[in-house]
This record gives structure tokens, C-alpha cells and sequence, in this order.
DNA sequence: CTTCCTGCAAAATGTTTGCATTTAT
DNA sequence: ATAAATGCAAACATTTTGCAGGAAG
């Protein structure tokens, strides 16, 4: 995210238009969230979170998430390894990841040749892509990837 | 699949080969899924294979799935709806999904052009395409989907 | 007869919910 | 004042694991 504060701004807008709160968690989350700007999980984002405002709960980095979310401005990602992550969305396109399954670094990418395609496939289906997730899993050919031993 | 005799074959083949044993509950669980040949997810596949073998618990599933995955037999998959559900993989291209957000139906397909340009994106940063998971989510454009009134 | 597998129940995850209290509007 | 949000703990859903007994090689 570039601007954080514009996200913030965006946020605080819509909580308004929804007739929803603005609550001192609530922005800790949102700020940490857009600041940090990588593919974060919850657990992730709890415990930035708390350095700022020790007593946050699980239950209420959940219930900003989903909110931010229905709100459209993150996405849920879910990769392979069983947590949800989060990805801000706000100002930009969407965008698709590469992730290397020895070291599960996760590279975003976007491709217009590959989005083209996509909306053909659907067309031909009878359908209007809403919606995509593309993901690559790869391994490393070059040795900079930190966990290659394994 | 096409051919579940040849997949069952392919399946004992492996099982010999990582010197695992051959029982009758993985051969319920393996033939069942390779029959229904569709999205099954754990929950369905045990309904079914109890038809055959009523005293199948929960864990000789999900143990038979996760072998079936390490042997290369099937492919987990997990669209949004919190459930991962199971593809076989056998003598078959891996394929693509198009899922129609109004009735959840699902489309498989397989793009050659999506492929190609996949594998150049992974060869330019560093990696090399080992798996890849592309889902295009759709809405109906036609009057043909069961669910569109939702 | 040894090793692997099963079924059960318990544990471990990850996420959601109910409720009394607190906070924002 | 009113409606909504928080924090906690309990509930849930899905998947994994420990273990004693049973089956396969």
C-alpha cells in the first residue's frame, strides 16, 4: 500500500457510510495491516497489532478482517499451508503469486496476457470473470533461495 | 477418470512400491473416489465408501487421501468455500477450474496458451513450474444456471 | 511374527459466536 | 441514550494424532 493514510481515509469512510464505529482497535488493526503491506495472517497481525495496543483480542483482528474484506479493501488469499492471509486492496489491480515451495516466499505478479486469456475461457463459457486466483507453485534453479536445504 | 481398474492398479503399484499394505479400507476409499470422479471432499467420500464398508472412521480417510496426494494420485484442491476437496490425478493433464459464483457449479478446463505464459512468468523470476492452481470465478451471463435467481 | 493399518477418542488448528461490559456516536 | 464494538471464553469445524487391537505381508 502506498498511501496509508489515504487507506485509512477510505476505511474511516466507509465504517461511516455503513453506520459502523471507529474504535481505537479497530485502526490499530487497519494501519497495521496497510502498513505492512505482505501477505499477513491473523496471528501475524495480532501480535503487531498488540505493540501498539496489548490488549486486542483474536476475535477482534478477525471481525476487522472480515470487515475489511466485505468492505473491499482486502482480499482473502489462501495459499498451501492452511492459514488465511491478507492482502490490502485498495488503488491497485488485482494481482496473482508465485510462491516457491522450498521457501514459500511468495512473489506477486500480473500478467495482461494471462488475465486476457483468462476472460476469453470464461466468455466461452458462458460466464463473466468476477473473480480469479492464480497461483504458481515453483522451485528454485538459482541458489538465493534461503531455504533450499530442505 | 476414464479407466478405474487402471487407476487401481497404478494405486497398488505405488502402495508395493513404498512397501505399504493393500487393505480393504483403502481399497474402498480409493476405488470410491476414482468412480465419482468429481470435486469429493472428505466428508462425501466417507458417506460413500461406508455404503460399501460401514465401519470406515474419519482418520482412515483423511490418511487415504493425504496418501493418495504424496503418491501422485490426487490433487487437493481448495476453492471457497472452506472444504478441501479431492481431484484424481492419473493419466490426465492437470486441469484448471472455472467456478460460477451464482450456482458453484464447476468447469474444468485446460489452456495451453494460461500454461505457456505460467511457465515463462515462473522462468523469469528464478523458479521452475512445478504445480499451479487458476481459478476464474464467474457470474452467469446466460439464463442456463440453476441458481441465478440467489 | 513383525510391521503396518484401523477405529476410536482426544488433541490440535483455525475461526466464529454468545455475552457482559465498555465505548462511540 | 442508543447502538455497536470489545475481550474473553466457549463453541465450532476441520484435520491430525496417540494408542490398543486387528490385519497384511
Amino acid at each position: 500500500m502506498k498511501d496509508v493514510k489515504e487507506a485509512m481515509e477510505a476505511f474511516h469512510q466507509r465504517l461511516r457510510d455503513a453506520g459502523l464505529k471507529s474504535t481505537r482497535q479497530r485502526d490499530v488493526i487497519v494501519e497495521t495491516f496497510f502498513k505492512i503491506d505482505k501477505h499477513i495472517s491473523v496471528d501475524e497481525l495480532l501480535v503487531e497489532a498488540r505493540k501498539q495496543s496489548p490488549r486486542i483480542g483474536y476475535a477482534t483482528v478477525y471481525r476487522t478482517m472480515k470487515l475489511l474484506v466485505e468492505q473491499g479493501l482486502a482480499n482473502p488469499r489462501r495459499f498451501d499451508d492452511g492459514q488465511t492471509r491478507y492482502d490490502p486492496e485498495f488503488d491497485k489491480e488485482q494481482h496473482d503469486h508465485l510462491i516457491c515451495v522450498d521457501c514459500r516466499r511468495i512473489i506477486e505478479f500480473d500478467d495482461d496476457e494471462v488475465l486476457a486469456r483468462l476472460n476469453k475461457i470464461a466468455a466461452d463459457h458462458g460466464l463473466k470473470l468476477r473473480r480469479r486466483s492464480v497461483e504458481i507453485y515453483g522451485e528454485c534453479q538459482v541458489t538465493d533461495c534461503p531455504h533450499k536445504a530442505n
